[in-house]
DNA sequence: CGAATAGTTGACGTTACTCAACGGCTGTGG
DNA sequence: CCACAGCCGTTGAGTAACGTCAACTATTCG
């Protein structure tokens, strides 16, 4: 499928935006239009690593699994995120939507040969690399606290940022876009202590939940403070 | 001091390497060279960031402090390694040296000059940012083990193999760069508990020590049993 | 020699993991 | 339309692991 960039939601976010528009479009004729359902996934771990992909719409999770099959979730992509492994011969870890996805993917000898042409792509990329890089340190630096629900304090302010459409206020009420399962797998933890520390949440009225995945938060400050412990 | 890159143990692994020789003699004109001790601090967390480095020997932590001010490592800066924050204002975290170091230090300014002017050299940051998040990662799928016994075990490991010279196998003996509060710092649990884990693994002939930082690994094949639980 | 720092060990309490049962929602087939 | 299976989430009981507090030892440095 050809690329539409002129409609692509994430034209002003994503690298190719610091392309002018003529190269751009040179860079579009080399990449394909990719739409994952939830749960398939776009690379494997051990895979050859020979495609990269830029977000447009959905959600991603970068996970790999342990020797039980235990999965523990690494990363999560949003929209104008970059995957994929440039240096390495092989993939590290697996790539798979958590919703249905739209994704721009190149071949990975043709952007390599776009970074030499586009020095500026280069830039944007190491930009981008160094975000995820700081995301996988605040993930590490959360997953540090000794306490579940501070874990998980942490997890439901992040989220709400996230869902937020300015940059410095939460969300108020949002959707999760992980089941327990995938909290758990982020938070190094179980279901089952997701699901009591979430009702533990609920019974202090610091949240409140509207089905199993709607989060409203009724005391943003007292969760921030638990997020700390 | 000024630079003296003929005789610069990193010469051939730094991010500078990229760079044809008249560019790097160019390059060493905009940098400095820093020595730190031990315990001493290079960036702090919320300094502004206007300036970045290569590690050139001894070794560095990345760390974070949480509300309680304890200290969460994120990350082990080897020789060759880079450190410093290009594009955002304000430093995240801070960054010690763990042993008497020796860094090459640009100006942020500088080296953004330096990222246009060479852009072999964006590639090269691109690459180093790249194997560190792939390090922030591993560390993270390391961390998330439920068991402190596995986490350490897997961090030994990790050790053993900065350690050795070959890349492939890991050193038989050597000492460990980190205190136990520093181990413990990494692997999100408590010195009590690390030593605890340690004098268990000696016990069931795992590792030997000598001292409180030289480790032998006895039995490697079980030690990396260990780290898969 | 003495103080300071780092590491070890012990006793105890708390947290979270495990295993298991149960409830609710969804989609399928009678 | 209802019955049922399957999946996801919740809740409960018992146990194992770890954190905390505290005492003690070893090492280093003046």
């Amino acid at each position: 499928m050809t690329l539409a960039c002129e409609t692509c939601p994430v034209r002003d976010r994503a690298a190719c935006s610091v392309l002018a528009e003529e190269d751009r479009a040179e860079l579009s004729r080399i990449g394909t239009t990719r739409r994952l359902e939830r749960g398939e996934s776009l690379f494997f771990a051990g895979d050859s690593s020979d495609s990269c992909a830029t977000l447009v719409r959905g959600a991603l999770k970068v996970s790999s699994l342990d020797a039980e099959g235990t999965e523990r979730i690494l990363a999560l992509v949003h929209p104008a995120g970059f995957t994929g492994e440039l240096f390495q011969p092989f993939t590290h870890h697996d790539v798979t939507a958590l919703t249905d996805s739209e994704l721009c993917v190149f071949g990975r000898k043709d952007l390599e040969a776009a970074l030499d042409r586009y020095p500026e792509l280069a830039r944007a990329l190491l930009r981008r690399s160094q975000e995820d890089l700081f995301a996988a340190r605040d993930l590490l630096a959360l997953t540090g606290k000794r306490e579940v629900r501070a874990r998980l304090a942490g997890l439901i302010l992040a989220m709400a940022r996230a869902a937020s459409d300015s940059p410095c206020h939460p969300a108020e009420r949002f959707e999760l876009p992980l089941s327990r399962g995938e909290i758990a797998a982020m938070l190094g933890t179980t279901i089952e202590t997701i699901s009591r520390r979430m009702t533990e949440l609920e019974r202090d009225e610091v949240i409140r939940r509207t089905g199993t995945r709607g989060i409203e938060l009724a005391d943003p400050a007292r969760l921030a403070d638990l997020a700390q412990g």
